[in-house]
DNA sequence: ACTATATTTGAACAATCATTCAACCGTTCA
DNA sequence: TGAACGGTTGAATGATTGTTCAAATATAGT
């Protein structure tokens, strides 16, 4: 197989671009401690949005817009209940992806 | 169970803060598509730098900045063979996550 | 209607990050 | 020795991103 070949064989194996850049935003999503400390709190309990902001100590308008990019990245739902929001995770095999992660890097 | 004791009921569940700040800095390592890319073609087969460049379409300066980072997170080892250093991925289980990433995609 | 509470939103700022470019290092071959 | 090649590195630049702050929206209670 010479040079050119090589990179043919790849390329014609590889996922399609459309497909590797979906996949590197989600994962970009679990890239932030905060958003990981907010899933991780969702994995115990479904949560108000003040009750998460008072867990992982930040402001709420930061939490805020943390479960802005977790809504629209499907990881995490909301339900209206009054003036409240609650918050829980869409997806059960979400807090696999993050177990997933601690697997790695306690690989060491 | 009041407010007090729902924040300190889910705060002694959760991981503490270096796993969760460790697990996030991994997954920001698969939040880059070039970096996607590059691990995506290493699963199909080992390969020098400059073959990446090429099959992905960027500089080899650029890939292998790319790779150095992807080196640091262990997810990619170097080999010199000559002037040329050939890669191959770290783990096999590093495209298990990338395929469960794209599992996740593909259930909408 | 008014106040208080829960949450969202937008603009602004600082910090982080990916890519480029040029310079550099190490190895091979003449 | 020196030229050519493969790869790495550092500084610079532009783009993206997380947090803050202030203002806005929405609901509940008085």
């Amino acid at each position: 197989m010479d040079e050119k070949q090589v990179i043919e064989y790849v390329r014609n194996k590889l996922p399609d671009d459309v497909t590797i850049t979906a996949v590197a935003e989600f994962f970009k999503v679990f890239g932030d401690a905060t958003r990981a400390k907010i899933m991780s709190c969702l994995a115990v309990r479904d949560l108000f949005v003040n009750e998460i902001a008072e867990i992982v100590g930040m402001s709420v308008s930061a939490v805020s817009h943390q479960l802005r990019v977790l809504r629209s990245a499907k990881l995490v739902k909301a339900s209206k209940l009054g003036k409240e929001v609650k918050y829980c995770l869409d997806d059960n095999h979400v807090m696999q992806i993050i177990e997933s992660g601690i697997t790695h890097i306690n690989e060491e």
